[in-house]
DNA sequence: TTGACAATTGAGCAATCGCTCAACTATAAT
DNA sequence: ATTATAGTTGAGCGATTGCTCAATTGTCAA
């Protein structure tokens, strides 16, 4: 039997669906949040921001932490930067970068609390 | 010049970068968190969660309230599923599914709390 | 001014991801 | 038994992702 191209049965629960459909997010809110997700699914980026977590560090140090270049990290960097998950300061050739705010600490606890169930 | 294989300049802050190797989290806590964040970067999946969260529901109404084929919604329910984050029941014909616990709700606020700075 | 180094950037490549499509299973109704 | 429908699954595709590599910028020291 053929899929149709958009599910039929909504004559199962038509109350359900129209909720659904009048309850659920604003779309541009959904693609935020998860692009938000997005730069969390990542074991370097979470590496880096445990990091950050303990103490600010540089670009160079945070690759010798991790083992992995400086051009690997700071691409990682850059997409952290944008999601605002962490700042940065120049002092002279070094670029120290930091948590953002206390909410970072938080979401990965949070997620280390589900996965430890 | 050429980018080095490993970053050389932990000669700039070996204490911190000694400190941060050494209160690393396990590699594969690393790599349980990431997986489970990546599940949630998906505009898909955070429309599924929100909508589980408002009632329970089968696979044919997601599709409906969504927009999607019931096959993509399936495909989508397998890794909810493995990340522990929806659980369902099966009634005849149907398989409702709906939110693992309450953590994901509480998940979910919190990145949407973030992402409205 | 020159050379060295921290950091950033863009192109490119292999791997992964989310969807479609088609085939399949399972249950229910006739 | 036959038919219809709910749901699952695997292959395959186009798009995205994370890294490497090479080139480049900016700052400091000689």
């Amino acid at each position: 039997m053929k899929n149709l191209p958009l599910c039929q049965c909504d004559h199962n629960h038509p109350d359900k669906v129209l909720h659904t459909k009048q309850e659920m997010l604003d779309d541009n809110l959904i693609y935020d949040l998860s692009d938000f997700y997005k730069v969390l699914g990542d074991s370097t980026r979470i590496k880096i921001l445990w990091a950050l977590d303990l103490n600010e560090l540089c670009v160079c140090d945070l690759a010798a932490a991790l083992g992995m270049t400086k051009s690997a990290i700071s691409h990682q960097l850059k997409s952290l930067k944008e999601a605002n998950l962490v700042k940065y300061r120049k002092d002279g050739k070094n670029a120290f970068y930091s948590i953002a705010d206390e909410h970072v600490k938080q979401i990965i606890e949070t997620g280390l609390e589900h996965i430890r169930e």
